[in-house]
Order: structure tokens, then C-alpha cells, then sequence
DNA sequence: GTATGTGAAAGTGTTCACAGCG
DNA sequence: CGCTGTGAACACTTTCACATAC
């Protein structure tokens, strides 16, 4: 290994990983494409994100050095660590969703997953009225089939869309089919268990924001 | 500034309110519609939630004392107290969506705000062809009839649907008509200006989850 | 006896400030 | 010079542990 090894054998910070090298690696995607930036300096970045200069420093030494002083950092360069970091380099991620009602056909829909290298290869519902159905260019399949498909078509990443009440069911057989990962729609938080869970509930968003609009401005007075 | 009845003085947390106590709400309600349970301890809810018990008794610390020693929590006053918290309580609030492309029409489609008092009560788009034209029950409206609409319909909350392009303008539009709650679904970061925002972009989640991933587990290989 | 509420301690994460390199 | 990389200081959050109340 060229560099004696990243020296760093400190914690990295959740939120790192989380949160903010997602988001970096996006506006720097955008930089490229959109204004053909070929540098940044951590305050350029910084500014784009409301994040200090500071700490975007900090969360790229958490894993090598690739700035150089006085210049910044080379955009090209950095977008790659990145996204070698994250585990997205030479590679496609395949999904598997489970529910196919409003809400799963929108997910089918959306535009941004395949061109990020996520790629929804199945589709599952346990309503005989909606197996063998067509979504999008998918059949829905029965639940039965599972755990079989998701070993066959090698699918590492589960999307559950069910109602609540079947939701915790429905995270456990990805689980048992050795599902690592799990994007949550369901308005449930699931035990800890064998996979990484993240959860998308847009309600929750909008009920921490209302806390802060109460003070000022309400309706009941119409 | 004023907040109504918090003797508590102690700085609260951004995490408690963006993310806590939705979710304790959120947990508590299923609790009572489900189990018909009537008291939960800290421990309880910590369970349900993959909390620690003190992390729950701190969190609600800060805002009063509404447990009994010896009983825990009654969840009906419980979910009331943070109903009121959150406000939440006797309110609708009215919301805006921008962007009636395939997301928008799914956001519109989204079965889970309405019960919770959030009311999408206007639909924009500056696309000619779709002004007019209806999605669900609305008639989308012009972006030209913006400010009017959120003035006239008590708006105070904008749903962001639009490509990227297009986002960072829309939320300047959004913030200048007066709106003070933005969930953006724009796969961008807008610079802090006059409205509380929150993101909502699965892809910067799925983007996190493939970080741990990366390791055990890649294509074709076990 | 049992579970809350809470100061104090421990643990994490962020900012500062500057040495060092290009 | 300008900007990175980084220990050290600082700020914030969580956990501990126990007095307190039912």
C-alpha cells in the first residue's frame, strides 16, 4: 500500500459517514457537472453546505490527505475518494421492494436511484390481486419467493413499503434472507437487529418543524 | 422571545425536537391505537425505540415533569403534552407543493399527512402544460399565483418537488411569499435564508448504508 | 418497592489556531 | 502567501447514579 496506511486510527464520527460525506460527495457532483469546477478549497465547500471550513477539513483527514496546500482540493479527485469510500466505485447496488401500493410504485418511479447505481431488480407484495402484476418493467412477486430471489439476483439492499402494521414482519424476512440494509418507509422503528436500517418518515420532518412555527403563526383563529 | 410554559431554561437540544420526540409521539400513538396500552416507564418506550431509559426521562426533563415515580408515564397525557410541544395540538397546517412532476403527484398521493393534520391545500408548477390540469382533487396553479395563494390560504408550509435546477429558485420564491417550513425533496443544500428547512433525499441514505456494506460484501462475491 | 428527575461525570463532536507544505 | 491537516481547547450530548416522590 502506497501510503504508509492511513495513520488515522481515530473514531470517525457517525454523523461523518451519515450525514455529511453524502452530502459532499452530491454538491461536488454538482459542482463538476453544472459549473465544470475543477478545485474547491474547504471554505468554497463549506459555504455550499453551511458547514464551517473547519470541519469539512477535519472529516477528509478522518481518511487521507488528499489536499494540497494553497491550492485546495482537486474536485475530480476527491469525488472518486469519496465515492470509493462511501462503496459506490464500480459498482450497482441491488434492491429488492416489499409493497407495492401507492407508495412502492412511486419508489419504483423515482428517477434518482438507478443513475446513482441503486437498482430496484425485484418488487414483492403478499396481496394475491397484486403478484403477477407488472410495475414498471417489474412482476411483483409473492413473498414466498423471497428469500430465494433475493440470494439468486444478489440483492444486498431491502425497501420496505408496507403498511406499519406488517412492517416489522416484513424487516425480519429481509433479515433471515440476509438482506444487509434496509431503507424504511414504514412509520415504525424496528428493533436492532442483523441490518443497517434507515428510516424516511416525512411526517416526522414536518412535525420538528412545526415546534418551531407554533410561536408564530397558526390557523386556528380562521 | 417567549415560550409558553417552559420554566426550563436549559438549552434543549436540536436532536430532542428534530428528531425525539416526533418519534416518541410517533411510537406512543401506535402504542395507545394498537395495544391499547395506558401507562409506558421510560424503559418501556427506550425499548420500543432503541433509546436508554435516561435518555427519555432527560429528553421530556426539559420540558416539565409529567411522569409519576413508581408508574412511569400515563400515555394519554403523554401524547397530549407532546401534541403541545410540537404543535401539533388542535391545528391544521396548510401546505404548498411545487413541482407536479412524477414525485410531486406521489407526494399528493401520500396517505400519511392528512390524518396527521398536514393539508397540501395548493399545487404550482411553471410548466404551461401541466397549469390547469389536475392532480388528486387540486388544480395546479401557476408559479405567478404563488404569493397571492399562500397569503389567501394561510400557508405555512412549502413542499419542494422541483428538479435541482429549479429548487434553489423555489425556495427563494417560497421564503419571499412568506412560508417559514420547507420539506425539500431537491437533491440540494439551499443556503440558510428566512425558513426552517428540512431535506428529505433517500439517495444520501442508501448512500450511507452501502459505506458499511462495502466491506463483507460485494458483487458476485461471499 | 419502583420509576422519575437531575446534577455531575463521561463521552462525542466541533472549532480554534497554527505548523508545515506547495 | 494560501490553504491544508491536526493536536488541543472547547462545546455539546449522553449516561450514570442516586435523592426524591408516589
Amino acid at each position: 500500500m502506497v501510503w504508509s496506511g492511513n495513520k488515522n486510527t481515530k473514531k470517525i464520527p457517525d454523523i461523518v459517514i451519515e450525514e455529511r460525506l453524502p452530502k459532499y460527495l452530491r454538491a461536488l457532483t454538482r459542482m463538476q457537472e453544472n459549473g465544470g469546477v475543477e478545485r474547491v478549497s474547504s471554505e468554497d465547500l463549506g459555504k455550499a453546505l453551511n458547514y464551517s471550513a473547519a470541519q469539512i477539513r477535519k472529516d477528509l483527514s478522518y481518511f487521507g490527505r488528499f489536499g494540497k496546500q494553497g491550492q485546495g482540493y482537486d474536485v475530480k479527485k476527491l469525488v472518486q475518494r469519496l465515492r470509493e469510500i462511501l462503496g459506490l466505485e464500480n459498482k450497482q447496488w441491488n434492491m429488492a421492494l416489499v409493497g407495492v401500493g401507492g407508495l412502492g410504485r412511486a419508489i419504483v418511479g423515482y428517477g434518482r436511484f438507478a443513475p446513482q447505481g441503486f437498482k430496484i431488480v425485484a418488487a414483492f407484495d403478499h396481496d394475491p390481486a397484486k403478484v403477477g402484476k407488472k410495475v414498471g418493467t417489474l412482476v411483483v412477486k409473492d413473498m414466498k419467493e423471497l428469500g430465494d430471489t433475493i440470494k439468486r439476483e444478489n440483492i444486498q439492499i431491502g425497501i420496505v413499503a408496507v403498511p406499519a402494521s406488517a412492517a416489522q414482519q416484513v424487516i425480519e424476512r429481509l433479515e433471515e434472507a440476509g438482506v444487509k440494509a434496509i431503507l424504511n418507509y414504514a412509520p415504525i422503528t424496528a428493533p436492532r437487529g442483523k441490518a443497517k436500517i434507515q428510516d424516511i418518515d416525512p411526517v416526522l420532518k414536518l412535525q420538528s418543524m412545526t415546534y418551531y412555527l407554533k410561536q408564530d403563526d397558526q390557523i386556528g383563529k380562521k
